[in-house]
RNA sequence: AGGCCCGUAGCUCAGUUGGUUAGAGCGCUACGUUGACAUCGUAGAGGUCAGCGGUUCAAGUCCGCUCGGGCCUACCA
């Protein structure tokens, strides 16, 4: 290394030895692009993060709330991930066999409407090709999109274990499936019956009842006038769907009604179509809203299918799979868009003066997520799960404790839910998905087995002679597994006895119902036990002004882009600290550029301490407070409680209070004020005990307490620090998590050294206001009332006055409680 | 209709069991290139804690009501 006194007379000589090759090698450019694809591709090289079931130390697990297989990361997808990752790295550096286990969804729904979209763009489509071909077509999108998940999980520095990697139509999951089926099957908790559904006609399947929405409506309130048979009487009906009045097959209303009490057991005649409709009595009837008649639809309506059933009425189907009318609205009605044919019914109800009038009605109306379009209820054959009972103790699980939700908060929403449950529509009309395990034979009996063989085999019938059920089951039947039928259940694998039940689940407040809860219920009823201990629960990530990203609205942030601009650390940083437990996420661009400073200002005091401490100053496992003057005894101090508080903070999910923590231990405490009261003594002004082991220690804690938020800088960092090998041989990744070192504490030292702070704080305040130029030095004479006090000032005098670029007055000047 | 959450500095938000002078980041103002960092440093301005009432020695914090905003659940035709 050229000194730089010959390179440039003119610089001052060097007086202390020259730093290693390694710590000058140091780039002055703080540019996480230029070790984060190497860091990582390196941690899994050397299989960091592989977890180990014999290891023999306590087990530590995650799933991954596995993210669609042919999509790609959303930034709610890398909040959850980073604080998963954030978990199983702060419990790996605390000793725990943590395992975070990847993986993927086939996502049915979803990803088949994909594959339909490029079908449709080659002028084909699924109908077209046949389920075979199709389902080529998906295996082939899926392989295609299969990498892309990994590569956005490396690109946020990710710490899952990729040697287990699942997909959720994988063999091993795929026999978890029909198991589970099977096994429900067999105990009466799945049956096949034909009961009202929702349908969506554009997708041509049933959905279950979270996949409708609710979408207010701006519609009308027909109020159609019925001749009562036999009678000059008439009487109005109100309804918002007049087309469906052509399968109608009753008239209800409530029993207690007076006003109707002597239409019972007669009928009334249905307009357009002269059906004879009786009178019937049923307590689900409101006597307050529109005339307390109802006209019933067991066809097309659940609360009129309930009356048809409980009153033995016929269901006439007038609305078919597609939303057109069937042969059976008749004449004139037949073949007609569902909505076409409401226009067409309320013309010909004008024409024949039955209309008696119109009013304009909000009303909510049950629309398909995925389809978009006002679901059509259904009556079909479908299969059910009747989850009443694992619903009870999914209940149980979360009020005795052994889950818990975090925030707490959701626990009213979640018994709300549970305690209203009713059964899971689980067949669906797709073909992308776990094909139903039941069979049929040429008499439409039924055989259920985990496969053909079994299936025949049980009901001692020839395979060759069944059929299977052309139905899928809903993409949540496999995802409700996830957590045992990933680590091999039903076998009894070394990896499910040792990382079953799992620990934390992470996810989104959105998918409770549809993931969560469900994974409850399937996880107590078929495994005995919680599939996890703790739910964290995330809000929604949002833009900078609290609004919701959206394609349309042209706010959508997309991880990787913000990975590449800030760094994958800034990134994870700026989630962390913003998760605040039952909040949502504003991500604001400018917060993290601020947290890339933060990066920089580590690396930067990083590249000072490797600069300036001397040539045989190392990390110290060890190292006694006794001896060392208060700037190094108060750092130190403050570090153990900041290492005491993190943990704490990260043991209750409050990574925003950790990370905040964090922040201003490093740039307020370290370098605000500990590395500029070592600068004198780093350069030999004024020499103190141990002021480059003392600094090299705490850089050393303080990025392995920061590793689990960014993982890469510390890593990178840690590296050059002369004698962390005494910590970890190879990497900070398995070095252990620093926790609150009690001979450091010193609540003395912090006591004197805040006095210190506070009077250099002062001084430099008191310069601003009376405007002394930054340049000039001022007169300085210090005191305290309390004379312990006014001696430690006094010792620490050259310290303070360098500080507030202050001379000290001629000794004696002091007065007491003066500055 | 029921349930949940929110309303604190210009903006986005912290504020644990009620307890000195209500905090952070960004933004703003002034000064500054002092031996790592201008992705920086020093100092500072800025708040009737939505409103009203109550409990208390003490309320941003607990209770009630009002107003405003959001979310979830729900078969009112």
């Amino acid at each position: 290394i050229p000194s730089r006194s010959a390179e440039n007379p003119r610089e001052p000589p060097v007086t202390t030895a020259p730093p290693t090759l390694r710590r000058e090698a140091m780039d002055k450019r703080f540019d996480p692009a230029s070790y984060e694809p190497r860091l990582q591709r390196w941690w899994h090289e050397r299989g960091f993060f592989r977890a180990d079931p014999a290891s023999g130390r306590p087990p530590f697990a995650i799933m991954i709330p596995p993210p669609n297989v042919t999509g790609k990361l959303h930034i709610g997808h890398a909040l959850q991930s980073t604080l998963q990752d954030l978990l199983v790295r702060w419990k790996r550096m605390c000793g725990f066999e943590a395992l975070w286990l990847p993986g993927t969804d086939h996502a049915g729904i979803a990803t088949q409407l994909m594959v339909e979209r490029e079908l449709a763009k080659e002028g084909t489509s699924r109908a077209e090709i046949g389920r075979e071909r199709f389902l080529e077509r998906t295996w082939a999108w899926k392989h295609e999109h299969h990498g892309n998940i990994r590569r956005q999980l490396d690109l946020l520095g990710a710490s899952a274990d990729f040697t287990r990697e699942r997909f959720t139509m994988d063999e091993g999951l795929s026999r978890a499936v029909a198991e589970t089926f099977v096994r429900l099957y067999d105990e009466g908790l799945i049956t096949r019956g034909e009961y009202m559904v929702n349908w969506s006609p554009q997708l041509q399947t049933a959905v279950s009842d979270l996949e409708v929405e609710s979408k207010t409506v701006h519609g009308h309130l027909y109020h159609v006038a019925y001749q009562v048979e036999g009678s000059d009487e008439r009487i109005v009906v109100a309804t918002t769907r007049p087309e469906t009045m052509l399968g109608d097959t009753a008239i209800a209303k409530h029993p207690d009604d007076e006003r109707y009490r002597h239409l019972g057991g007669g009928a009334a005649i249905l307009p357009l179509v002269g059906r004879r409709l009786p009178f019937v009595d049923d307590a689900a009837v409101d006597p307050e809203f529109g005339t307390g008649l109802v006209k019933v639809t067991p066809a097309h309506d659940p609360t009129d299918f309930e009356i048809g059933r409980r009153h033995g009425l016929p269901a006439i189907e007038v609305i078919d799979r597609s939303g057109r009318m069937s042969e059976a609205a008749g004449e004139g009605f037949a073949g007609l868009d569902r909505f076409a044919a409401r226009r067409r019914v309320v013309e010909r109800l004008r024409e024949e003066g039955r209309l008696a009038r119109v009013e304009d009605h909000v009303h909510n109306v049950g629309h398909s997520q995925r389809g978009g379009e006002p679901i059509e209820p259904l009556i079909s054959t479908q299969w059910f799960c009747d989850v009443s009972a694992m619903a009870r103790r999914a209940l149980d699980a979360v009020r005795d404790g052994r889950l818990a939700l975090v925030p707490e908060t959701y626990v009213k929403t979640w018994e709300h839910w549970l305690e209203n449950i009713k059964p899971w529509c689980i067949s669906r009309q797709l073909w992308w998905g776990h094909r139903v395990p039941a069979w049929y034979d040429a008499e439409g009996r039924v055989f259920v087995g985990r496969d053909a063989g079994e299936a025949a085999a049980r009901g001692g019938v020839d395979p060759a002679a069944l059929t299977q059920d052309p139905d899928v089951l809903d993409t949540w039947f496999s995802s409700a597994l996830w957590p045992f039928s990933t680590l091999g259940w039903p076998e009894d694998t070394e990896d499910l006895r040792t990382f079953y039940p799992t620990d934390v689940l992470v996810t989104g407040h959105d998918i409770l119902f549809f993931w969560v809860a469900r994974m409850a219920m399937f996880g107590l009823h078929l495994t005995g036990e919680v599939p996890f201990r703790t739910v964290h629960l995330t809000g929604l990530v949002r833009d900078a002004e609290g609004k919701k990203m959206s394609k349309t609205a042209g706010n959508v942030l997309d991880p990787a882009d913000l990975a590449a601009e800030y760094g994958a650390d800034a990134l994870r940083f700026t989630l962390a600290i913003l998760d605040v437990p039952g909040r949502d996420v504003p991500l604001d661009p400018e917060r993290m550029a601020g947290y890339r400073a933060f990066g920089n200002k580590i690396w930067n005091a990083t590249r000072f301490a490797l600069a300036r401490v001397g040539e045989d100053d190392r990390v110290q496992t060890e190292l006694p407070a006794d001896g060392l003057a208060a700037p190094e005894r108060w750092i130190l101090s403050r570090l153990s409680a900041t290492a005491g508080e993190v943990n704490a903070r990260f043991a209750d999910f409050r990574f925003d209070e950790a990370c905040n923590r964090l922040y201003h231990f490093f740039w307020g405490d370290l370098c605000d004020w500990s590395i500029e009261l070592a600068k004198p003594a780093l350069a030999g002004d004024a020499p103190r005990p141990r002021v480059g082991d003392v600094l090299l220690t705490v850089l050393d804690r303080s990025l392995r307490l920061l590793h689990p938020v960014m993982p890469f800088l510390t890593e990178e960092l840690w590296q050059r620090l002369p004698g962390r090998e005494a910590i970890h041989p190879e990497t900070i990744a398995l070095a252990p998590y620093p926790t609150a070192e009690e001979g450091w504490r010193d609540d003395e030292v912090e006591r004197r050294m805040a006095a210190l702070i506070e009077v250099v704080t002062r001084v430099r305040a008191l310069r601003a206001e009376l405007e002394v130029p930054a340049a000039e030095r001022v007169g300085l004479a210090l005191g305290a009332g309390d004379a312990a006090l006014a001696d430690f000032l006094a010792e620490h005098a050259p310290l303070i006055a360098d500080l507030c670029r202050a001379e000290l007055s001629p000794a004696g000047t002091e007065r007491p409680g003066a500055v």
